[in-house]
RNA sequence: CGCGGGGUGGAGCAGUCCGGUAGCUCGUCGGGCUCAUAACCCGAAGGUCGAAGGUUCGAAUCCUUCCCCCGCAA
């Protein structure tokens, strides 16, 4: 690799960590990573580092941890580093149009999702959820608004029937790391077009919330075994009954008919549950304080029966 | 010191508060019943009760330390 370019990084998570680990293995020179300052995080709160931040350690790069980027002491670094341009992937962080403007080639960002579908901060989760049949990576030209810049290069995979946010995560990071080499490669040649976002199909993913994660029973089973999915590994959907708190982690739709949240019955074949359409058959689940477990080894120490019901949050609240 | 649950034959759990060498469901193996079966009946194998130390005549059970798993909250 002889590119010249001088690339700085700005990310936070896994899907980030990908992506910074693809440009470093590509040869480019990454003479800064920005990345969120470290948190309380996890069982017992300890400051952690992000996965970001732990590969730059990894490969000795050096990196900043500002809180913002509004000032411009803040941003004395990044200013400092001369870069040409700016990568982006699930930074979490605003930048300002100081910053936007720094580089000479601009901010790139990594998106994971065919935009204009899915602005914001839980693409993954919502395409998932809302049944889509494929998504993908966008690298886009960023702009001073959300996920709305001009876009050079998307990439896109099918969503299977099993994929989990975990899975399509993993695959779209992979995704997302090959795009932006592939970006930065013609990004030298000039040769790549930017094509401003269609406004017909913009869609906002919000961000998903524990509260979301409590099954409503009435809503269809489809959509609940969808969203089963969508929530696995994060925050994973639940249910209450016998006032525990259960975790759903595997589930399919099934035609039967019953009181939403009723469980019709419950054996080794799976906890079958009423929905407002069809029925939720759930085949693999958690109590608080243990693992997933494959239904017939979870009724052995929770024996859900016939006739048990799930809650219905949403009654709780009124 | 963020809060909390748990580690018991292959799997999931009970027993731990009120110490006396372990039980349930399932699985496995053998036999029986049956046209047949993932059903049913009979029998068997299989556990240093996470680790180390301590208290005790005696510890899965009480005390100390450590390791591992998980829920909440972030």
């Amino acid at each position: 690799m002889t590119s010249s370019l001088r690339v700085a990084f700005a990310g936070t998570p896994d899907f980030a960590a990908c992506a910074l680990a693809a440009l470093v293995a590509a040869g480019y020179t990454v003479p800064l990573v920005l990345t969120q300052p470290d948190r309380p995080a996890g069982r017992g709160m300890k400051l952690t580092a992000s996965a970001v931040k732990k590969l730059a350690l990894a490969h000795g790069l050096a990196i900043a941890q500002p809180e913002r980027l509004r000032d411009e002491a803040q941003r004395a670094r990044l200013t400092a580093c001369h870069p040409d341009v700016l990568v982006v992937a699930a930074y979490g962080l605003i930048l300002p149009p100081e910053v936007l403007a720094l580089p000479r080639l601009g901010c790139l960002n990594i998106h994971a999702s065919l935009l204009p579908r899915w602005r914001g901060a839980a693409p993954i989760e919502r395409a998932i959820a809302a049944g889509d049949p494929e998504t993908g990576v966008t690298i886009m030209q960023m702009d001073a608004g959300l996920d709305s810049g001009p876009m050079l290069l998307c990439r896109t995979t099918a969503i299977a029937g099993d994929d989990t946010a975990a899975s399509l995560h993993d695959r779209l990071a992979r995704l997302g790391a090959e795009a932006i080499v592939d970006v930065l490669a013609r990004l030298a040649d000039d040769a790549l077009p930017a094509t401003p976002q269609p406004d017909e199909g913009v869609t906002y993913a919000r961000k998903i919330s524990r509260a979301e994660a409590e099954f409503d029973w009435r809503r269809p089973g489809r959509e609940l075994a969808r969203t089963v999915r969508a929530f696995d590994p994060f925050p994973g959907a639940f249910g209450k009954v016998r006032d525990t708190a259960v975790k759903l982690w595997a589930a399919h739709p099934v035609p039967e008919r019953g009181e939403p949240g009723v469980i019709l019955r419950a054996d080794g074949a799976g906890v079958v549950v009423a929905c407002g359409e069809d029925a939720l058959c759930v085949t693999e689940l958690q109590r608080p304080g243990s693992r997933r477990l494959q239904v017939a080894e979870f009724l052995r120490g929770f024996a859900l029966t016939a006739g048990d019901r799930f809650a219905s949050p949403m009654a709780a609240g009124a």
